[in-house]
DNA sequence: TCAAAAGTGTTACGCTTACACCCATGG
DNA sequence: CCATGGGTGTAAGCGTAACACTTTTGA
């Protein structure tokens, strides 16, 4: 290792960018934030923030999450699980490209959370407003039009949010993750709705049923039923204790 | 977004670190350099150093590896691929804990690198000592004798090296990665052997052979053999392009 | 009574596994 | 000639895909 010489540094900013994912009428949609000020002043752009001093970068971005969301973050990295009324939250990636921020070199600890549907952005403490926007729509405009156009995010945005949806998309195919889009209580054809949201495809709802019933530890049925998807009843489920999901849910192709 | 404040952002300094994996002799392992100064010295440390004021993250590390060990990295998300006479480099993780170095706030964002088998690791433009451990040795220390032990890795890079081993397991499950531990040109019980010694498993030589050389566009032959290995002479293989290994290898439990 | 969603049964197919067997070389 | 590793053939078993069919509610 190169010889640390602390008064040499070049000195840096450290932020956290969030991706925060949820599904809402069957669309997979994120957490954005209108810019009030340069550069890209009114642009929307990912919620994030400064590090602070004394701060760890997993707290950071739960503190971010619950100033936008007002959800308590579950952190399967910290010591003690918080009660788990919240979203799962992990690291994605971190963004450090010498010109992203044009004011100074700011390097950028992208996490990723998926939510359960909330009932709506609160405005939160800042006075900018928020919107939970289609991902396919923030991408679809990054792709024809370019980072430059004003309808795209700012900064290297959509670059993260690319990145935090093939996370999540793929993270879903070997684990269980799918539950943290879903309330604490669900039915399986709420949860195949996820993946179908998340996926973009239909998948066979027969199949998917024995395929979570049957893999243990996965599901775990409370006993209550609900019709409030219509139709017959259908058994309300828990997340079991299970993360892994050994052999993964296929993704079918196209 | 917390709105900037040019002026008041709390500094950090942001370093690289590196877990640089090769298999030797049946077994991975991880090069490490020994300390030369305060905290820690004398203890093995991962390489790494400071990112440069006008560098990207995935700069810094290339050119940390290229400086402990002659490597030219070939970094899957550069514009354009460098000539690939070298290791793959790939970004995984960020730490940053408020007292990881006791001195100042560090935020490291450590890479992954794989390599193959190489002569000897260069004793480096700095004086400092350099040698390849296997990984076992290194982990069952940190989790036998604690992180205070004199033998164990430095700051948190015992748990650096632990994810690091961990993504590189199980992304030779369903990639191509694999092929980053061989020669350019290799034979299929050489990349069989890869597999053996990052899982520490044993498996079928029939059915890896079937499996790998079944799957269209993971390798390409060569028309060379060789019989360096003993016994019958075995076909020599490139990587070929397919970086995806769709039905995945499967890992035996246990 | 009908539409809609929840579930169960059944069959065909693909992939993995386990292992028998043959091939080509060096010592 | 025999040990060593390379490579092919084959049958059993598991898991998925596809789809026919029954169940239970609300409108």
């Amino acid at each position: 290792m190169s010889p640390y010489d602390p008064s040499a540094f070049p000195p840096f900013a450290v932020t956290v960018d969030l991706v925060v994912l949820t599904v809402r009428s069957h669309a997979l949609c994120t957490l954005v934030v209108r810019r009030g000020e340069a550069p890209f002043q009114g642009r929307w752009a990912l919620p994030g923030g400064f590090v602070r001093d004394d701060e760890d970068l997993g707290a950071a971005a739960a503190r971010e999450l619950a100033e936008e969301t007002g959800l308590c973050a579950h952190d399967p990295s910290a010591p003690q699980p918080v009660p788990d009324n919240g979203a799962h939250l992990e690291q994605l990636a971190t963004y450090g490209a010498p010109e992203r921020d044009p004011r100074m070199r700011v390097v950028s600890v992208a996490h990723l959370a998926l939510a359960p549907d909330l009932p709506a952005p609160r405005p939160g403490g800042d006075a900018h407003s928020a919107r939970w926007a289609p991902v396919e729509e923030l991408l679809d405009q990054a792709r024809a039009a370019g980072s430059d156009s004003p309808d795209a995010l700012a900064f290297d945005h959509a670059q993260i949010l690319s990145d935090g949806v093939e996370r999540a998309r793929s993270k879903i195919e070997y684990s269980s993750l799918a539950t943290a889009f879903c309330p604490p209580e669900f039915t399986v054809g709420e949860l195949r709705r996820v993946y179908e949201a998340v996926w973009g495809v239909s998948l066979d709802p027969r199949n998917f049923h024995r395929k979570v019933t049957g893999t243990p530890g996965f599901l775990v049925p409370t006993g209550g039923t609900t019709t409030r998807q219509g139709g017959r009843p259908a058994q309300l489920f828990r997340a079991g204790g299970a993360t892994l999901l050994n052999p993964p849910m296929l993704r079918p192709e196209v």
